[in-house]
DNA sequence: TTTTATGTGTTACACGTTGTAACGTTACAA
DNA sequence: TTGTAACGTTACAACGTGTAACACATAAAA
């Protein structure tokens, strides 16, 4: 998953020399692997000549987040501040990065118009 | 496990009837999974007479947070503020949120002394 | 003191997930 | 036409998880 994401679409070959070295493995297991992923949802694949293309079907932190989302509403009653206050409680962020992220944000989305991407 | 959250220490037979309603099982199949719980450090028991007494061994925000730290470091190079910046990016977080915690945070931890619980 | 109820210890078993792979089949290329 | 590069199918062990039966100990009751 990890190369995929950092590569771009790839072919179980192609993936499987690349790991090759910090991870031996026969090609019907990458392409295993692959395949499961896939059916997980998270990657699709197209078929370049006769070689499947595999590529991530979203970006690694839209999957992040959305594992955190369901962290949030399993462990902090749906409360997304909640969690990043629990955050900084646990040094996990400070108070400077919390006011550089608050800045950065109110630069990019000015009026918050209605959520969504703009 | 929820249910030794938000309800304090418990024997395995008060949390069964506690869950009867909702989910009826065996005592051995609780104290199977209280056991299993404990293995795994999310719970410890003191005993009490001769019945054990589970609580948990960290806070539900706690566990919330760690669970969160691993994603971030597994898929966000480590970097907390990445993630939030996805969490906004997603709408899991928007900027008003984001400036309310901040203000609170500044309030609460005026100077950031070197993190640590005062 | 013998019996009984209550609590814990140990073991089990079915199912799903995951890591790893063998073997089979198909189709392009020489 | 035959070899080889891709994919398809099936397998299997290890592990986690839900659920539980049965065995053992001991305080409490008779």
């Amino acid at each position: 998953m990890d190369y995929v994401w950092t590569h771009g679409p790839t072919s179980s070959e192609a993936c499987r020399e690349a790991l090759a070295s910090s991870r031996p493995m026969k090609d019907s297991t990458i392409r295993t692997v692959l395949r499961r992923l896939e059916e997980k949802g998270y990657l699709e694949h197209e078929i370049e000549g006769r070689t499947f293309l595999y590529r991530a079907s979203d970006a690694r932190q839209n999957v992040a987040v959305r594992a955190v989302k369901s962290i949030i509403d399993r462990f902090c009653g749906g409360s997304a501040e909640q969690l990043v206050l629990g955050m900084v409680d646990n040094a996990v962020l400070n108070r400077k990065q919390l006011e550089r992220l608050a800045r950065k944000v109110a630069e990019t989305k000015p009026v918050d118009r209605k959520e969504g991407k703009p």
